[in-house]
DNA sequence: TATAAAAGTGAGTAATCACTTATAAAAATA
DNA sequence: TATTTTTATAAGTGATTACTCACTTTTATA
């Protein structure tokens, strides 16, 4: 990957993360990366190209953390990482999560394509499973209402940065399960 | 109002929570509303102008709704009230929720005008109270809490529209709460 | 070192964008 | 009924959009 190459897709993910996918210019991304706007074309052919780079590059930290989870024996330490999902891949990549979630506003098309519905099964299953282990009476609810926590807390961070409430609150639910 | 004007809202609500707000051009608005593009910026003075209007319009079922909970005296219900907020709201004026949402991943400045704390500060408020009334060890936690679950239902929605799932887990929250 | 391939540019393109303006039709008021 | 006000349109505007193309520069390979 060549330096230029790079920087696009650095520029890019920064730009549709804060401004949205759709209302970022081609021309704004060349422009904020010093390239010329035609190379943009040359590397990812189209703009939706240059999303499915990015996408792609972010979604190998999230699989990453779900394999990590996945490889975890101990049952309340997979919940325990189920909770602190959105602390550790915000941190450590927020545009990339920021942006993901976005695209469920814009049009059906692109909603559907980036709407990674294999992801969200299998991080059910390995939560579902652990509450089984747990001997959770319910455990197929207990997964999903988990998984609701954890998509407010995804959507919570957009607005709040105080980091020290999410961190609070992250302690806060694991208490709720005696983690 | 007038019906043109009335159908422009319409359609321009449904558009902005189909498609996105920058993904929906005032053209295509027009088109599919069946007036001319002008007539939208004589009555609305600009596309955020139309925005403005639809957003205001919204603003009102969630305000009664909160009144409803201001005024509900028993803190179990006023719980059981929050709880199901997202499916009553979202019932009843989903593209307006939907739409909502959306505009805190458009630019920053449309993220901050249309980003209602003062509401945010309200419903918690409520919450709050409901909970210390109910002598909850840790209330303001508690309500952080149960405010995620909400959020994390609404987030829900816009891709899971299977409504008995959601209502069944609105159930499964309730039951976490003893209501 | 010669040649081919890849990276990169700058000046275009047609289409679409939000928005304006002149003018007409309809409605309200006198 | 005459006049004013409001509602509505059609045909524009310059700016911006995603994208192309002819061309040059750099890098890799034979």
């Amino acid at each position: 990957m060549t330096v230029k190459k790079d920087t696009i897709l650095q520029i890019a993910l920064e730009l549709f993360s804060n401004m949205g996918y759709a209302n970022t210019s081609t021309n704004r991304i060349a422009k904020k990366a010093k390239v010329s706007e035609g190379l943009i074309f040359r590397h990812f052919t189209n703009k939706e190209g240059l999303l499915d780079a990015i996408v792609a590059i972010g979604t190998q930290s999230i699989d990453d953390y779900l394999l990590k989870m996945q490889n975890e024996m101990d049952s309340k330490k997979v919940i325990s990482l189920a909770i602190e999902f959105p602390l550790n891949i915000m941190n450590e990549n927020s545009a990339y999560w920021n942006l993901v979630t976005s695209l469920k506003y814009q049009s059906p098309e692109i909603a559907a394509k980036y709407h990674n519905s294999e992801t969200f099964t299998r991080i059910n299953k390995i939560i579902e499973n652990a509450f089984t282990n747990l001997s959770y009476h319910n455990p197929e609810m207990e997964t999903k209402y988990l998984f609701l926590s954890i998509m407010g807390l995804s959507s919570m961070y957009k607005q709040n940065h105080n980091k020290e409430e999410l961190v609070e609150l992250v302690r806060f639910i694991k208490s709720k399960y005696q983690i």
